[in-house]
DNA sequence: GCCAACGTTGGC
DNA sequence: GCCAACGTTGGC
């Protein structure tokens, strides 16, 4: 099993939206970056932990606590010429963007910041620090535990 | 293949 | 709104 963090912005979709989903259940889509893309499809599994990140909004940071409910297939969003994530270079055949299907685990009673998450020393060296601006980054299963206890005590 | 210009993400 | 860090595009 893998541990994520996926971002999104709470203005477009936050954690609430998750929560009043039917199942609390959703179609993780729209990623159009290469590398975010190649671990969704070749790495993110059914059962794998997900940290909901809060981003590009007044107090970024985790929300709450997702799991993956359906591996990788192919993003029909870039099939839809009405989407904004169209892509005229997919086709059925050799599709270019792939989404996952989720499910909100938990919710936190407080969100825990990115300032917390920074100002933690076991914390340091996530990717989600090295690399700022993608949006699906792995987190070792020693950082999920950190970021756990964080959030229980 | 290189590189400049431009666009996007995201924290502050 | 600003800026850093990337990613993408397109000319050559």
């Amino acid at each position: 099993m893998n541990y994520w963090l996926f971002k999104s912005e709470p203005d477009v979709y936050g954690i609430d939206h998750l929560a009043a989903e039917p199942q609390q259940q959703c179609r993780w889509d729209g990623i159009r970056n290469y590398q975010a893309r190649n671990f969704l499809r070749d790495k993110v599994q059914a059962g794998d932990q997900v940290l909901f990140y809060h981003s590009s909004c007044p107090r970024p940071g985790v929300a709450g606590i997702m799991e993956v409910v359906k591996a990788a297939y192919p993003d029909p969003a870039q099939f839809d010429l009405e989407s904004d994530y169209f892509d005229p270079k997919a086709t059925q055949d050799k599709p270019q963007w792939y989404a996952v299907d989720v499910k909100l685990r938990k919710k936190f009673a407080r969100h825990l910041p990115l300032s917390a998450l920074k100002a933690h020393p076991d914390l340091k060296d996530m990717m989600l620090f090295r690399q700022g601006r993608l949006s699906v980054v792995p987190v070792t299963m020693a950082e999920w535990q950190t970021i756990e206890s964080m959030v229980k005590g």
